[in-house]
DNA sequence: TGTATAATCAATAAATATATTGAATAATTG
DNA sequence: CAATTATTCAATATATTTATTGATTATACA
């Protein structure tokens, strides 16, 4: 739309600067819009494990078919996230790996900011006994000393598509029939997806009732590929 | 809202995963909304130079005061604001400086993946012929080479909250006045609030005009502070 | 104690976002 | 080429967000 009403040069050059303003604010907010949203942040913080389909990504969001599809096309419009198809499925991923970044930086500041989410946390780690989770820098250290056991308890396929070295998988359903193989002696340290990941949780809790000493990384696997720390394949 | 709905005791701990999940990601999202807006963003970003007044904002962000003060609302809300009296005026800052860290990440997040703020940015900056920007790391080295003169052209009291060491204060509206007494061979470096700020450009085409080699840095102040920069103050 | 004034509130209408339902699409595979 | 099926679309009702207007509040200072 350009304007015919006659006006001078300094007029003209402080419209420009607010068109400007608000084409930058605008674009910026349209694609915070689209992560405004609490099923599609638990999409984002789903697919930092890897691509998945939208039926799975429905059922992991406790969400329909439908519902979670259009949730989706919010993202890909936003450029949050791209596809491919194979067969007859199409996988979605997260568009760059500075999106996780975003996601990381939004869900550290609202931990520390809004005491309602640091509440919900606490509580749930309270009610299972489990306050205490150990940092990544805490874990290079055990690591480098091999003093710890270090299982992945997220899904085998989540395992496959990368990992932390060193880490033994053990999906959260297989854990008590695997759980004898474990050293009985040594400390485990569990991780899965993140911070709001209950696999960790769940693992630590049946391990402890088993007699281990057992503790869950507080953090996650997309966490620790985020800082640059090398990350490991099966084979 | 307890169910009085007789369940076992593992649909009771699915439940409490959901609620969890629920919570966290909802809580997540709330403040992320209170990031959503054009309005909302804009005013973080301004202040990330330091503390204003809510007719100050209201100006600058070309809104009135009744609007401006309800999106000072909704960002007090969410935690991400905190305010302070003095006299009559209530001065809105930022709540802490991972504020920032989290507008920066939407901010680079959309240069980088969304095509349309990506254009209107070189649009804009091409409209002037001055596309090219130098970064924070070129601006470091230049500097410890003695290379170059750094203007910052932020309204003066922005200089007095914190600055770039060695820069001087031009006040945009008073680089006519001040431009002669700049040294003319050397390269001038001209910065401002960030890299939507449009001082910085204006000053550009300005002392170009009078024969000056001058180039903007692309991002601004802020910017440099979050880098953990040493930062200077007057006198 | 009253007055000036910065800031907030309350009410409104218009625009936008959301989950649900059932139907339609498109691509693969037999 | 038809059948299968994962995904998307379209329509809907409800809920939320937004800017505007004018009135109200609360504090400093005379």
């Amino acid at each position: 739309m350009v304007s015919f009403v006659p006006c001078n040069r300094e007029q003209r050059i402080i419209m420009e600067k607010r068109q400007f303003k608000e084409g930058v604010y605008s674009g910026i907010s349209q694609m915070t819009k689209a992560l405004s949203n609490p099923n599609r942040l638990e999409i984002i913080d789903l697919l930092a494990q890897g691509e998945k389909t939208v039926e799975v990504i429905a059922q992991e969001i406790n969400a329909s078919v439908a519902n979670a599809s259009q949730h989706l096309q919010v993202l890909k419009q936003a450029r949050l996230v791209s596809t491919r198809r194979q067969g007859h499925f199409i996988y979605y991923t997260l568009a760059s790996p500075e999106v996780f970044g975003a996601w990381y930086a939004l869900r550290s500041l609202s931990i520390r900011q809004i005491p309602e989410v640091k509440q919900v946390i606490d509580d749930f780690r309270h009610s299972r006994d489990s306050l205490e989770a150990i940092s990544i820098e805490a874990l290079t250290e055990k690591l480098e000393l091999d003093e710890v056991v270090l299982l992945d308890v997220r899904p085998a396929e989540e395992y496959r598509m990368g990992h932390i070295p060193r880490a033994i998988s053990v999906p959260i359903d297989q854990l008590d029939l695997q759980v004898k193989s474990l050293p009985a002696r040594q400390e485990i340290i569990v991780y899965c997806r993140g911070p709001f990941c209950v696999f960790a949780d769940e693992a630590v809790v049946r391990l402890k009732n088993q007699g281990y000493r057992a503790t869950r990384l507080e953090e996650g696997f997309p966490d620790w590929k985020r800082l640059g720390l090398p990350v490991a394949f099966p084979q």
